[in-house]
DNA sequence: CTGGGAGATTGACGCCTGTCGATGCCTCGT
DNA sequence: ACGAGGCATCGACAGGCGTCAATCTCCCAG
């Protein structure tokens, strides 16, 4: 075997977690999932994480990067919803990462 | 509900999430699952991360502390295995947390 | 055409973290 | 008892990241 994830796959894997490694971010991927239409504008959230309207915009922003989430503009709101099966895919690389034949069939959806 | 994640257990989700973003601890994880006995010392780590021995001594004890990992000093050399399991559960969390219903029934267990 | 409001961007500050070299501890072989 | 080797710890340095205030852009209402 190759002994493991190689350089790159691991660092690919290891920008995603590092977009959800953040307590702000989690809180935020929870407030759109919970949300009764699946998606929430910036001025909803900046009350519930009590932070500011910059760092809620800067989190959503890394957050679309790494594919979790999409942005939806209409007309002066900005709509974030998630990415169906994102994370569902995510769990499964790392379900697979401990499995003791080190298959990861789902490592390749992430690139 | 209460509108998804609250703080400390957003707090406690980051701090593992955390522990996991890094590739050197990534292809750690990777390589001690992927050892024919599902466990591996410091010193047959260095080599294939190309980093020094206290940097891998380091992450080792990162991944203790998250639960991720358990340490096993055997004479000299400290052997390293992973947690059955752990991982599996941080992805049950993870796709809990993208679920519609928002409930996390796995997230007590990090706890 | 003009005013207002929502969101994105910029610059700055402070904190945390990954990495290394040097050193100490502890166990085993001789 | 002594030396040697594996591992953990300590101190230090560079880089990245989260947060905010201030500013800019864009779109809609009148």
């Amino acid at each position: 075997m190759t002994g493991g994830l190689d350089a790159d796959a691991a660092a690919a894997l290891a920008q995603t977690l590092k977009a959800l490694a953040d307590p702000a971010r989690l809180r935020l991927l929870s407030l759109i999932a919970g949300s009764s239409t699946g998606e929430a504008c910036v001025c909803d959230l900046t009350g519930p994480l009590g932070l500011t309207q910059p760092t809620v915009s800067h989190h959503c922003k890394v957050l679309v990067d790494a594919g979790l989430l999409t942005r939806e503009k209409r007309g002066v709101w900005a709509y974030y919803a998630l990415v169906p099966g994102a994370l569902d895919n995510l769990a499964a690389v790392l379900s697979a990462t401990g499995a003791p034949g080190g298959r990861t069939p789902a490592a390749a959806a992430l690139a």
